[in-house]
DNA sequence: CGAGTTTGACCGGCGC
DNA sequence: GCGCCGGTCAAACTCG
C-alpha cells in the first residue's frame, strides 16, 4: 500500500508512481512544484545545503499546508456560499468528516514528505556514487601519472649512471630490470633499448631466449582475452607491453595499457573468518580452475568475474592452512564494467588498497610513509590502522585486509570502517578485529575513522563515499597528492634518485 | 539446454 | 636439462 520511491532516473519518475487522491495530487503538485523551484535557484549548491534547503522546504510546506487547512476552516464558516465546486461540497460533510479530511490530509503530507525524503535520498546516493565513480576514475589517472613521471625519473638517472658507468656496471643492470618488469610502461622499454644502446651485455638484458619470449608474446596475443591475463607472472605483462609497444607505438595506448597492467599486476587479499565457501561480495564468479597448493592441504579455486564479457577481474579463493576457518580472497584487476552496489563497495576497497599499494611502491622505504602519494593513498584506503599487510615477500605486489583478529573492537565506536561492516554482511560471517600492518618497512600508516552507522548491504557504497568525503583528511591528502605531482614532482623524485634501488623494495626485486 | 563446476592436461617460470 | 609449482585451458560432467 505503502509504496517508496526507488527511481534513480530523478524526481520526476516518482511522479507517475503513486496514485493520489485529487485531493493528495494537488497537495503533491503543489509540494513538487514547490519543491523544485526551490531546487532549481541553488542548483549548483554542495548536497548539505541541499539537504538543509530541503529541510526549510517542508517547514515552508507545512506553512502551506497550515494555510490551506485554514482555508478549509474558512470554508466551513461560508455554508451559505454554494459555489458547486468540489471543495465546497467536500465543506458541506460532518465536523468528522473534516476530520477523517484533515487526517488523509495530514498523513497525505506525510507521504509526501516521505517520498520526497526518499527521492532526496536516492539522489544523494546517485550523487556519491557517481562521486565515487569519479573518484576512482580519478586515482587510477593519478596513479597512471605518477608511475609515468617515476618512470621517465628511472629513464634519466639510469641513463646518466650508464653513462658516467660505462661497462663496468652489468651487475646493476638487473635489478633495474626488475624494476622494469614491475613498473611496465612505456618508459620501460626506452629504458631497455637505452640499456642495450649503452653497450651493456645482452646476456643480461634479456635473460630468456628472444625466440621463447617472441613466441609466449604471440601466444598471448592471439587470444584477445589473454591479453588481459595478468594473473601470471609479471614478467609476461613487461614483455608482452614490450612487443606491443614495438608494434604500435601508440604513446596513449601503451600508456593506458601500461596503467592497466599495473593496476591489474597488483593483488589484494583479503582475509575473513567465514564458513561460507566463497565471500560473498557482489560480483559474479566463475571458477575456472582449482589447485591443490603447495603447504596447504586445502585446494586454491580461481574464479573469474562473468558479469561482463572479458572482465580482467580474477580472485583467488583459497582457505587458510593454519585455520581453516579463514578464507583468504586475492582480488586481481579492475572491472571494466558497471558494479552493482554491493559489488562496487568491495571493488572500490580493492581499488584503493591496490593504489596504495602500487603507489607506494613507487616510493623508497624511507618516504614511504611521507610522500604524498602514500598519504593519498591511505587516506583512500577505508580502513582502520592495523589492517592491512603489504607483502614483500610476495611475487606480486599484494596488500592483505586481515579481517580476522579479534572481535572486540569491532563494534567499538573506534572502530568503523566500512570494509569491516562490510565484512559483517553475510558472507562475511564471523569477523574479528582488524589488523592492518605495513610489514614491509614496520611503519604503520592510519586510516579513516568512519562515524559511526550500522551499514546493510544497499547502504554500503553510500556508507562508503560518504565515510570517504567526510573525512577530514581527504581533502587534504587530496590536494596534497595533487600538488605533489603537479608542483612537488621533482621533490619527490629528487628523494627517490637517492635511493632509486629501494625503488624495488615492494614489487619484484624482493623475489631476489 | 545453457550455465557453471570439476579435473586432468598443458604451459611457462624458476630453482637446482 | 630437469623437475617442481602456479596458473590456465578445455573437455566432461552436473545442475536447474
Amino acid at each position: 500500500m505503502f509504496r517508496f520511491p526507488v527511481s534513480l532516473g530523478g524526481p520526476s519518475d516518482n511522479l507517475n508512481q503513486t496514485q493520489p487522491s485529487d485531493e493528495q495530487q494537488h497537495r503533491a503538485v503543489m509540494d513538487e512544484v514547490d519543491f523544485f523551484r526551490s531546487e532549481k535557484r541553488d542548483d549548483q549548491n554542495m548536497i548539505t545545503e541541499e539537504t538543509h534547503r530541503l529541510h526549510v522546504k517542508r517547514e515552508n510546506s507545512r506553512v502551506d499546508d497550515d494555510d490551506r487547512s485554514t482555508g478549509i476552516n474558512t470554508g466551513l464558516n461560508l455554508l451559505t456560499a454554494n459555489t458547486g465546486s468540489d471543495e465546497s461540497m467536500v465543506d458541506d460533510g460532518l465536523s468528522v468528516d473534516m476530520e477523517e479530511k484533515r487526517t488523509k490530509c495530514e498523513n497525505a503530507q506525510l507521504r509526501d514528505e516521505l517520498k520526497k525524503s526518499n527521492e532526496e535520498n536516492q539522489r544523494l546516493k546517485e550523487m556519491l556514487s557517481q562521486t565515487t565513480n569519479n573518484f576512482n576514475s580519478l586515482q587510477m589517472q593519478l596513479v597512471a601519472v605518477m608511475r609515468q613521471q617515476e618512470d621517465h625519473h628511472h629513464l634519466a638517472t639510469t641513463e646518466s649512471k650508464d653513462k658516467a658507468n660505462n661497462r663496468h656496471e652489468a651487475p646493476e643492470l638487473v635489478p633495474r630490470q626488475f624494476i622494469d618488469l614491475g613498473l611496465p610502461s612505456a618508459e620501460v622499454l626506452s629504458d631497455e633499448r637505452t640499456t642495450v644502446r649503452s653497450g651493456s651485455p645482452p646476456s643480461v638484458i634479456d635473460n630468456s631466449s628472444p625466440r621463447q619470449r617472441g613466441k609466449r608474446i604471440l601466444e598471448r596475443e592471439e587470444s584477445p582475452e589473454t591479453e588481459s591475463n595478468g594473473w601470471g607472472n609479471p614478467n609476461k605483462v613487461s614483455k608482452h607491453n614490450a612487443s606491443s609497444s614495438n608494434c604500435n607505438g601508440n604513446g596513449n595506448a601503451i600508456d593506458q595499457s601500461a596503467a592497466e597492467a599495473t593496476m591489474r599486476k597488483a593483488r589484494v587479499s583479503v582475509r575473513a573468518r567465514s564458513e561460507a565457501p566463497m565471500l560473498n561480495d557482489g560480483c559474479q564468479w566463475r571458477k575456472y580452475g582449482q589447485k591443490m597448493a603447495k603447504g596447504n592441504p586445502c585446494p586454491r579455486a580461481y574464479y573469474r568475474c562473468t558479469m561482463a564479457v572479458g572482465c580482467p577481474v580474477r580472485k583467488q579463493v583459497q582457505r587458510c592452512a593454519e585455520d581453516r576457518s579463514i578464507l583468504i580472497t586475492t582480488y586481481e584487476g579492475n572491472h571494466n564494467h558497471p558494479l552493482p552496489p554491493a559489488a562496487m563497495y568491495m571493488a572500490s576497497t580493492t581499488t584503493a588498497a591496490a593504489s596504495m599499494l602500487l603507489s607506494g611502491s613507487t616510493m623508497s622505504s624511507q618516504d614511504g610513509l611521507m610522500n604524498p602519494p602514500n598519504i593519498f593513498a591511505r587516506t583512500m584506503l577505508p580502513c582502520s590502522s592495523s589492517m592491512a599487510t603489504i607483502s614483500a615477500s610476495a611475487p606480486f605486489p599484494t596488500i592483505t585486509l586481515d579481517l580476522t583478529e579479534s572481535a572486540a573492537n569491532v563494534n567499538s565506536p573506534t572502530n568503523n570502517n566500512p570494509l569491516m561492516q562490510f565484512a559483517q554482511r553475510p558472507g562475511f560471517a564471523e569477523l574479528n578485529q582488524p589488523g592492518l600492518y605495513y610489514n614491509q618497512q614496520q611503519s604503520k600508516f592510519s586510516g579513516l575513522q568512519i562515524p559511526s552507522q550500522s551499514l546493510n548491504a544497499g547502504e554500503s557504497v553510500g556508507a562508503a563515499t560518504a565515510a570517504i568525503a567526510a573525512n577530514p583528511n581527504f581533502a587534504a591528502a587530496l590536494a596534497a597528492a595533487i600538488t605533489s605531482i603537479i608542483n612537488g614532482s621533482n621533490n619527490h623524485q629528487n628523494g627517490n634518485s637517492n635511493s632509486s634501488n629501494n625503488n624495488v623494495t615492494t614489487s619484484s626485486v624482493d623475489r631476489q
